[in-house]
RNA sequence: GGGUCUGUAGCUCAGCUGGUUAGAGCACACGCUUGAUAAGCGUGGGGUCGCUGGUUCAAUUCCAGCCAGACCCA
């Protein structure tokens, strides 16, 4: 045996298998299995079935294409709610849902087998869309599972199931029975293309280039003109209209002018004379190209009632007043055709205006329209401009460039056309004061989601859920012939009708007769329109939990006093229904979903709904192929893992837009990797720790590991009151902060010393193990809900029993071990002091690492008082080889003054120590050469290789 | 054009009801360590708080306008 001693066995460093490189994207997808072999989330709603509930909604994504990273932020957002709401104590069910009917599903099917009606019947083609939206969930069933989203995904809801279609048309007969469907004729957007009506949805806003003409609607009666004008003679006075769209002349039913607008009636050289906005007047010369005499004044109100000859039609039309009428461009007046504008609609039925639309489905005016009969409106404008310039009605014309409604499909501009439709009325039975009502009693977060949802319902139309489409739930409902009335059993016959599709599917509606409804087919036909889509995912909420096995939550409880925070007057008080989407939702899902339930039962759908932005690339842009800034998810998964994408959704504050890069994402990971080195030192010094046996009770813990836990609990409280507020941008900040900082800055490396050359099982080492422990137990719960993966490895990596998931845990009990006596806030700045005098010190060459110097600090009072209660093991705390304390009158000529954050000061002498360092500890120290037996060691070495261990009282 | 928002260091975020030299972390630079080592520690530089006015003894924080961006609607 050689005299030279070999002391690094008797160092304890950390071991674990617990690797440091994560390696994500290749083990993901094997803890995937695992989850998924082991039935892990039927076992934790399982494991958690006894606690109170707390509802997700899930708002289904449509079911076409392969999710984009949107669709991955929402849902990992959700995920995080739910695990973040297993931690505090609720049972979480989270089922997954599709949107499957609609216009891309058909548009899709068409292109792979064509229209219906050309080699497929509708039934057929139905068969095809279902198969279709059938691989399409599939697909992206697999990438959000891959997410590390914990859902049913084994039982997901399904907006095309039978069992859910079938509760779809008892929402629907519920509602008709409640009195808010009525009948009407509306002008929709029409696409001549696709010879039907667009969902909003489906409506592109493009540049389109249009004819602009000012057309002369002559006054019918020139002497009340005069008198409107208070001018002696008006003859020859015509009203001049603005308008970019010719074709709608045919159906003109009034002139509209602006209350509090001043008109000028003017005469014109050649144009003669004229009635038009006076503001506006300046510009209208100069299209004119001559000057005008202004001959009387007189405001729209004083305007109304007058008539004025239409230019071609042979009828009167009356001038009205309407809020719509701007001076923003044309003449201020309004050309109005209440069967080809929503605005025009809204005013002509203030004015009682006829609705006569005069374009036919085809696009082809009826034969009986004047002037363009039979013509196709395309190609109508210019004989109405040819024919309005013969007449001289015309005053000018020309081409403008705008912004215009175009088929999301065919790119072809779209026209209003009044069509029957069936609506869902915002005034007939109430809904909308009632709907407004129940935006006030529901949680919004961010707070502006209310005021944003107030103002669309406040001002939004009746809700038009007629659909002429192939894919679909039906508008199971018979229409009486003669009066297109909706048959007075509607309600009724609808739930025999459910009853049928729960059983048979949709089929059993489409392919029947009146007659088999018991219907008397003389006098009722069938309505073939289908439901609006917004309709199918506006009644998730009636129709998931049935067709999904589970009970509906008692909306009239969720909505009542009981439920109700009596500060705020908002509901969930006790018990939580949650909606989470994109901001673009407030005019789609949650307004759908609101306006659906109250039409119901009156009560909101919801008690909280969480918006988020959308994503953008770092420059604030939106994604887009053409700007090659798409980060597709699937490819983030492949190649940093969904840690560092969940990471990266926790990390921003969502309520704005959310930015993504690969350089961000790469952040991303360097940030994911010092939370993962964290836990693994956490794990590796918890080798040979069994909380079991080794455990040290609170009141025994040395004071800095006291310390330490309370500093873990004050930021369990943190992290827990973000994840309640559910700003999880703050979960990230202040968990990373905390590894960085409190953690590796401070208590883990000041540990060190103590974990590695202690005893094994000496108290000083077991109280830090244990410290350790529950910072490791509470730590891999916080992360739980974003690294979902990363947690359940550490799961696996610590001590103790593990047999249920860290999924169906609650947050983490820290034992409250009391104040110390140590004042640490004093000693942490002291402690940045001298971390500065000793780079001083590495800088000029004299040290390299701290255990290379020794410190001597001159304090007085208070601050001495703090110092000197740790004395000693201050060494420890500034990773030096000595701490000496003085007062302030002793300190020498190369004393460097400090002042702490709270304005004391103190002197630091630092410099280089003389001593040998010990082997083992590697503190310099005076005893170091001393001792025959371990010549290399230092004292409290010797004690804790050869005899009962040292005492550490607080560091 | 209308509704609802957003704009603090290169990046992600703090800055409560207006009040001393605007804070973190990351990134960056320079060191240390080699017993967390494809790790860890330390020190340091960096912001006219979107712009312009206004209120005030005092504004990143209040008001108005403007600019840029997002969503929704027209």
């Amino acid at each position: 045996m050689s005299d030279k001693k070999d002391y690094k066995p008797t160092i304890n460093l950390p071991e674990t298998p617990f690797p440091m490189q994560a390696n994500l994207a290749k083990r993901e997808p094997d803890w995937l299995g695992s989850w998924e072999g082991g039935g892990l989330y039927a076992r934790i709603q399982q494991d958690t079935s006894g606690r109170p509930p707390f509802w997700l909604v899930d708002g289904p994504p449509y079911a076409n294409g392969d999710i984009h990273i949107g669709h991955a932020v929402n849902k990992v957002l959700k995920d995080i709610v739910c695990k973040s709401a297993r931690l505090e104590g609720f049972h979480v069910p989270f089922v997954p849902g599709w949107d499957c009917h609609g216009l891309p599903i058909e548009l899709q099917v068409e292109k792979k087998f064509g229209k219906v009606g050309e080699k497929l019947d509708a039934r057929e083609f139905r068969q095809k869309c279902r198969e279709y939206a059938t691989e399409q969930v599939a697909r992206q069933r697999e990438d959000f599972k891959r997410l590390g989203v914990l859902a049913d995904w084994d039982h997901p809801y399904l907006t095309m199931a039978p069992s859910f279609e079938a509760e779809q048309l008892r929402a629907l007969s519920r509602i008709i029975d409640n009195g808010h469907v009525v009948r009407g004729f509306k002008p929709v957007h029409w696409c001549l293309d696709c010879g039907s009506s667009l969902a909003e949805a489906e409506v592109e806003y493009e540049d389109k280039k249009s004819f602009a003409i000012d057309v002369k609607f002559a006054a019918a009666d020139v002497a009340d003109i005069a008198r409107r004008f208070g001018v002696a003679d008006a003859v020859g006075a015509a009203f001049v209209i603005w308008t970019t769209t010719p074709w709608t002349l045919p159906a003109n039913q009034a002139v509209a002018a602006g209350k509090d607008i001043e008109y000028v009636l003017v005469d014109f050289p050649e144009q003669g004379r004229l009635i038009v906005a006076a503001q506006l007047l300046e510009g209208i010369a100069k299209r004119y190209g001559a000057e005008a005499a202004v001959l009387g004044r007189a405001t729209g109100a004083a305007l109304e009632g007058a008539r004025a000859q239409h230019p071609f039609a042979g009828r009167q039309v009356p001038v009205i007043l309407g809020e719509h009428v701007t001076l923003d461009a044309g003449t201020g007046l309004v050309h109005t055709a209440p069967a080809h504008g929503v605005e025009d609609y809204v005013v002509g039925k203030l004015y009682n205006l006829p609705v006569d639309n005069p374009v036919q489905s085809s696009g082809k005016f009826t034969d009986a329209t004047p002037l363009v009969g039979g013509q196709h409106v395309r190609k109508a404008e210019e004989p109405i401009i040819a024919a309005l310039r013969e007449s001289g009605a015309l005053a000018h014309v020309t081409q403008i460039t705008h912004s215009y409604p175009h088929c999301w499909r065919h790119k072809t501009p779209l026209i209003f056309r009044a069509t029957p439709q069936w609506f869902i009325s915002m005034e007939a039975a109430g809904l909308r004061p009632k709907a407004l009502e129940a935006i006030r009693r529901t949680n919004w977060i961010p707070g502006w989601g209310e005021a944003r949802i107030h103002e669309m319902i406040k001002d939004r139309p009746d809700w038009c859920i007629s659909r002429q489409r192939t894919w679909g739930v039906p508008l199971a409902v018979f229409v009486e012939r003669q009066t297109q009335s909706l048959h007075p059993d509607s309600a009724a016959l609808l739930l025999q009708i459910a009853d049928r599709v729960d059983a048979d599917g949709l089929e059993a509606w489409w392919g029947s007769t009146p007659a088999a409804w018991g219907v008397d087919e003389a006098r009722y036909e069938k309505c073939t329109d289908t439901l609006d889509v917004w309709f199918d995912s506006g009644v998730v909420h009636q129709c998931f939990f049935k067709s999904n096995g589970f009970t509906r939550p008692d909306y009239a409880a969720l909505d009542s006093a009981a439920n109700r925070d009596p500060a705020t007057g908002k509901n969930g008080a006790q018990s939580t229904v949650f909606y989470l989407e994109g901001s673009d939702q407030h005019r789609g899902w949650f307004h759908s979903s609101l306006l659906a339930r109250v039409a119901m039962d009156g009560h909101p759908p919801y008690t909280h709904v969480l918006t988020h932005g959308f994503t953008v690339d770092e420059q604030g842009r939106k994604m887009s192929k053409s700007l090659g800034n798409v980060v597709a998810p699937q490819q983030v998964t492949k190649t940093l893992g969904a840690d560092i994408l969940r990471l990266w959704a926790s990390s921003s504050d969502y309520s704005g837009e959310i930015a993504i890069s690969d350089k961000l994402l790469q952040r991303m990971a360097d940030a994911y990797r010092r939370i993962r080195n964290t836990a693994r030192y956490l794990l590796g010094n918890l080798n040979g720790f069994d909380p079991a046996t080794d455990m040290v009770p609170a009141e025994q813990l040395l004071a800095m590991d006291r310390w330490a836990l309370q500093q873990a609990e004050a930021l369990q409280q943190e992290i827990r009151a973000a994840y309640g507020r559910r700003e999880f941008h703050q979960v990230y900040h202040k968990l990373h902060n905390y590894c960085v900082v409190d953690l590796g800055g401070l208590y883990l490396d000041v540990l060190k010393d103590r974990l590695y050359t202690s005893q094994p099982k000496s108290l000083a080492r077991r109280s830090a193990q244990t410290a350790m422990f529950h910072i490791a137990e509470a730590m891999v719960r916080w992360i739980a809900p974003i690294l979902s993966f990363t947690a359940d490895e550490i799961w696996a990596a610590l001590p103790g029993d593990r047999s249920g998931s860290v999924f169906a845990q609650t947050w983490h009990a820290l034992p409250q071990s009391g104040a110390t006596e140590v004042d640490w806030l004093r000693l942490a700045a002291v402690r940045e002091a001298v971390k500065k005098v000793l780079e001083d010190l590495r800088v000029g060459g004299q040290i390299g690492s701290g255990l290379n110097a020794e410190v001597a600090l001159h304090a007085d009072g208070e601050l001495a008082t703090a110092l000197a209660t740790v004395g000693e093991e201050l060494r420890f705390w500034f990773i030096t080889s000595a701490v000496t304390l003085q007062g302030m009158a002793a300190r020498p000529q190369d004393a460097v003054e400090a002042t702490l954050p709270g304005g004391e000061t103190l002197w630091i002498a630092a410099k280089a120590s003389a001593h040998a360092k010990c082997e083992r500890c590697w503190h310099q120290r005076p005893e170091v050469g001393q001792h025959a037996e371990h010549p290399t060691l230092c004292e409290r070495c010797i004690v804790n290789v050869d005899g009962a261990g040292e005492t550490r009282r607080y560091i």
